[in-house]
DNA sequence: ATAGTTGACACAATCGATTGTGTAAAGTAA
DNA sequence: TTACTTTACACAATCGATTGTGTCAACTAT
């Protein structure tokens, strides 16, 4: 390209201020400019001051870009959801980008419409924007996870959060979620229930299936029996919720207590419920699982689990951070899972204090590691 | 630096092969790589056939940073929202997210807070990132608009959304919410409903201001009195809608329609109307605005009008391409209105067709552009 | 066969910031 | 005063890709 002379200001986007600019000003080198405003040693207070009152004065700001490319290190952290909608993933990608803005990094955000193409589309594209790590939840057709190892084989930090990689040599950032359904499952046994039925969700994900033994863990916990034909599995739907629920009304010992693994599904329990006349909680008590916001507006409001969304994001930042900074200081893996809280709601709430109390096992009951 | 010779494989996250590796394997100059990647004329089709070639072999990635330091373009658009949460913000990103991807950039996020200063720093940040433009939703606590001068005198497209500064100087995407709630009233007008109150918002916020305007708009089309009585000023929460409709009913001449300007109010109404008796829809028929999750939930259902996220995510995209490829043609802003979806449910539909047919207007009603 | 074209690629500067090494001036010690 | 440190910067290469201008060869035309 023609040596083209500092006139015309072009269309550049670029930054009309770089340190070329402040070190012609001051006379001195670039190498002075960048090491004054890096305040490296070597450079005396005095000039320091010079310089950071005229980059003050220009309002000068640094191109990331440049300062990436020659370091080979970004700002920048990438995402990758299945999509932005509903209520977790948003309140996830809230979190990570809090913790990520205050540690002075920013975030690229892409979907992966539970499309594994996408996805390592995604990852390519990540890749080539030269993103300093990336926090990963799996679309749900990624069967297998070949196309992330381009990533680690470029010691490109990598954490997985919420739909993660089975194994302890990556990094993962999760929801307890057996400890959610034993919480839930407990909690109805405390308010007197004795034949709790649960609406589970499919058994190949492994958050259905842990609430699931979370729901089995409360019951053995106190002695109660571990009927499977007091469980239901369907997709987690609201009808299903309803239909389950009347299959489960036609049983001999009909259930006073239902732990649904989904919202959804405990609204249409409870909906079919009233339809048959019973009461909830009193004939019936109703417990669901995700913290959805329509939990707080049904009526009677539905006991839930919440799901730390925020804290998920800010754990795996956490983390990814972490990793980022042991900078080839060989880092092992580290798995979190974060405890989930017990939202009790009227729906479950029994006006007369539990007739057994249960055993105070409350401390025996945490997993391993909590973030 | 010493001149380091390419040996250790440093730490560095740089992608393992550059345009100057295949270079040196095809014992042909990086000019040839860039061209024949770009499919420039002056390339042979044997070479480019080559170049592409061993560029798969080695899973040649570009890298996009040094790419756009040297074009003074990036392929990544800023996107500056108050927050992530709720319904409204993540459907807009993520309509945001695949225009962009669809246009081959990549989206990086940030938040305000609903506090200037953040903002402030957000627009820095990216403009450190080097975007190629910005999209903004501004906070509530954003009076003047000065710090978005930077922007435009270093020539960065910048697109506002929902939040908007006002004016015709700027390029801008809105919900029409006059539209909006001229549709909600007229639809309770045609319902047969002659006394339609209004639960209105904070008049200093325009989409409130609007949808009262369109309220009054439908009223006077079907010559019903703009009756300033008839409208109750909240601040759209659950609790204030219970305490407006309270207030209404104690009228002389109660309200058989309530129109507000947003769900949670709407579902305070609605609940409030229940704990007084009334049937919904039939004594008092009620419609929100804003399609939050739980309308759906709420029995009756809640009637309320689609604020079109998505789209407007889209539109907002689409806008800012076109300025970012009109590339110093001087692009003369635009202000776009997407048209509001009226959902009919439950809470407004009563059972009788309307007793006095309104005059169809339809056509005329229409506002100015519609994206 | 000589001049004029065209095709296909190389040279080298450039974007903006970073950093190892060199070096002149100033300061300290002997 | 001579020798040795420090202090405070400057030089210049480098990250990876892009691009205006040369240049050499093969080709066409007269």
């Amino acid at each position: 390209m023609a040596p083209r002379k500092k006139t015309a200001p072009d269309t550049n986007s670029t930054s009309p201020v770089s340190m070329a600019d402040l070190a012609r000003e001051l006379n001195v080198s670039m190498t002075t400019i960048s090491r004054a405003l890096s305040d490296h040693f070597s450079i005396g207070p005095a000039m320091k001051q010079k310089v950071l009152k005229l980059a003050k004065k220009y309002n000068y700001q640094p191109n990331h870009m440049a300062s990436a490319l020659r370091k080979g290190k970004s700002k920048l952290l990438g995402i990758v959801v299945p999509y932005i909608e509903g209520r977790f993933f948003p309140s996830v990608v809230h979190g990570i980008e809090t913790a990520a803005s205050k540690a002075g990094y920013n975030v690229i955000i892409c979907q992966s419409n539970e499309d594994v193409a996408q996805e390592r589309r995604n990852l390519d594209s990540l890749l080539s924007a030269q993103v300093a790590g990336v926090l990963v939840s799996l679309s749900r057709t990624t069967l297998d996870h070949k196309h992330f190892d381009k990533l680690r084989s470029r010691g490109l930090p990598l954490v997985y959060f919420d739909r993660v990689v089975e194994g302890d040599n990556v990094n993962t950032v999760v929801l307890d979620d057996r400890e959610g359904g034993y919480l839930s499952t407990r909690h109805l046994i405390a308010q007197g229930c004795r034949h709790i039925a649960h609406l589970a969700g499919p058994q190949h994900l492994n958050i259905y299936k842990n609430r699931r033994q979370g729901y089995f863990d409360a019951l053995r916990e106190a002695g109660l029996p571990e009927d499977e034909s007091m469980v239901v599995y369907t997709d987690m739907l609201q009808e299903q919720g309803a239909a389950g629920l009347r299959q489960l009304l036609a049983l001999p010992t009909p259930p006073d207590a239902v732990f649904a693994a989904g919202d959804f599904c405990a609204l249409g329990a409870m909906q079919e419920a009233r339809r048959q006349g019973l009461r909830v909680p009193d004939d019936v008590a109703i417990a669901g699982f995700s913290n959805e916001s329509f939990t707080l507006v049904a009526e009677p409001n539905i006991t839930t689990v919440d799901q730390r969304c925020e804290e998920m994001g800010q754990a795996a930042v956490r983390l990814l951070l972490e990793v980022i900074n042991s900078a080839g200081a060989a880092f092992s893996p580290r798995q979190v899972a974060l405890r989930p809280e017990l939202l009790v709601r009227a729906s479950s709430l029994r006006p007369a204090p539990a007739a057994t109390p249960v055993p105070k096992k409350v401390a025996v009951s945490r997993p391993k590691a909590v973030g």
